[in-house]
DNA sequence: CCTTGGCGTGACAGCGCTGTCAATTTGCCG
DNA sequence: CGGCAAATTGACAGCGCTGTCACGCCAAGG
């Protein structure tokens, strides 16, 4: 038979709930009896048993991770940063793939929380942004953190400065004497498409340059669409058509990139491309893609800890902001 | 409060036993009395307490999935397929990112399953291949399910014909009229390696075609080592290169075209490239590639629902063949 | 010196469900 | 119709832990 609290209380001279109030951290309880309490679990490699504690204390010690999100490569680096954490505090952590537009979406993720009872959620965008999901979070009193909400206010989680960078990116693309720069601009869902085209915006009007629209082309993040927004941009008669495209994220530049090829154009030689996320894409291509470095795996990371700290009572949580960076690899070059 | 087990039974007029054995579908209850009490949970709306659950039956309806692979997109796709499954039977699923080289790789495994208790593993390559991980879980009567292991024998789960996969290929190549076809080989852990290269170097001798050992060349799956391994191939003399290179896998395909593009050679006119798994990246560079299409997904759906079937003691569990398809794109022609 | 109050600890009763086993009912046969 | 085995149902005692509350102790204040 395994270990349980009992036999750890035996052993250590204390009764079971001692070794309760040890094990959760609770105050009121004297050093020396923590201390021997800690030893004779380390002694009897003694488990929890999850379960007995979360009938008992009507917690499931559970984060669930809800996403709706095509690139995976984006997930996977979000689900280790929020693995950590879950880890960091023995907590388990489970994902669901959800569709938001489909139909019954909230009360999917009802009948989630009913099911497994997760503590806490952590969401990543568009599902950040679904008026009737929080508003049913905030009834049932689900706790959640967002990664990069369009709302920060009384959200905790993670973020970046997604205006500032797209500037930056901007401001490279504008040294390099680029004058007619595109945007191809992400879904329309997210909060990222917003700002990346605020911060190509007043990039634009801060060099004293004039919007053109028909430089500014939709896109939905994906491979596709940006393969679709390029060879609009490259059939535009010469003198109207881009130096440069700056694509809202990597799937959609290396679309870009595609279509470059299809047109006989080279990339950076005749256009300059460049993306945002630096996901391994953008350097699985040719030429590397000059991209904005999002650190997404500590994202999820910080979003997780802040869930965690407000759900063990430790303080608020907060919505924190993350740096990124901007880097310059091979596709873009000085205006020809 | 919530419906309780309890209350499902005061309203059907039977006792909790049975409410709890109609929940899990035991024999032994009347259809008549079955049928009742499935009325009154479904007009309760009742949600079973999984810890209560898993604590009195010492069960804990969760399927852990391990994972050591640098590739996201196969994992997500393996993980959504895990996840289908799972949903069908009212399990959980974790996900644990683990490295098999690590010291202790065993040992955390071990504690993994000591503080979560799932019910069932499903492993992914190359943990499927770890002779000590096999053992321990042997020993601790830990069930499961393999994707793509390299022993077959003895274990449930889900492959697909590895080989004949890879001898397809090279037909195909070959009726393009290329005589000298390298190979970049994949990581030498994964049984995949193993079987893409047999299947490559049956094809040449079914083609009655001699080995050149100087175009198998060594590779690990990943983008870099297709780059690496396309520099060596590109740097031998005019009359001992290759016409065309089958990639052990789309992230090392997709490099050999990268490096194809460095040394000036376009693709497919000067040299074809093709892959392996059907990745979205093969798709995403220009030009597409042509690859083995590989029901990730579906694989994994088959592995859990295998796992579950022999779990939940309906029957033993089998290992699933499943389909593949060439899929032949734009990174193909005729040799020059 | 005796309160008062807070801290540290333990006793006890469940949390919501299932395993075990006994009680009851049913079906079937002679 | 009685008798017996099998099928069906229920009573009860936990699973391993924590919430609640009661108790004993000691320092500080009057």
């Amino acid at each position: 038979m395994r270990v349980r609290l009992e036999d750890v209380a035996r052993a250590a001279g204390v009764s079971p709930k001692t070794v309760s109030r040890v094990l959760n951290d609770e105050a009121n309880v004297r050093a020396p009896t923590r201390e021997k309490v800690r030893a004779a679990m380390a002694a009897m490699d003694y488990r929890p048993h999850q379960s007995a504690r979360s009938l008992a204390s009507n917690r499931s010690f559970l984060i669930a991770m809800l996403y709706d999100n095509p690139s995976s490569n984006y997930l996977t680096e979000i689900q280790a940063g929020v693995l950590e954490a879950c880890d960091l505090h023995h907590y388990s952590m489970m994902v669901r793939p959800l569709h938001v537009g489909e139909g019954g979406f909230v009360e999917r993720i009802d009948r989630l929380i009913s099911h497994h009872r997760p503590d806490g959620l952590v969401l990543t965008p568009p599902i950040t942004d679904h008026p009737g999901l929080l508003q049913r979070l905030h009834e049932r009193r689900v706790l959640y953190a967002s990664i990069s909400p369009i709302e920060r206010k009384g959200t905790i989680g993670a973020f970046i400065d997604e205006p500032e960078a797209a500037r930056r990116m901007m401001a490279t693309l504008l040294a390099l004497g680029h004058r007619r720069i595109a945007h191809v601009i992400g879904h329309p869902g997210h909060g990222a498409s917003q700002w990346r085209l605020a911060g190509y915006r007043q990039a634009l009007a801060e060099a004293g340059l004039a919007r053109d629209p028909e430089l500014e082309v939709a896109g939905d993040f994906s491979f596709g669409a940006g393969v679709a927004a390029a060879r609009r941009l490259f059939s535009l008669p010469r003198g109207r058509g881009p130096t440069a495209v700056f694509a809202a994220n990597d799937d959609m530049a290396a679309g870009v990139i595609w279509a470059a090829g299809e047109h006989g154009l080279s990339v950076p030689r005749d256009v300059s491309v460049c993306g945002f996320d630096d996901t391994p894409i953008a350097r699985q291509i040719w030429p590397a893609l000059t991209t904005i470095h999002q650190p997404s795996r500590e994202m999820g990371r910080i979003a997780a800890l802040q869930l965690l700290d407000s759900l063990r009572g430790r303080g608020p949580g907060a919505m924190v902001q993350a740096p990124f960076s901007l880097e310059l690899r091979e596709s873009t070059a000085a205006a020809s």
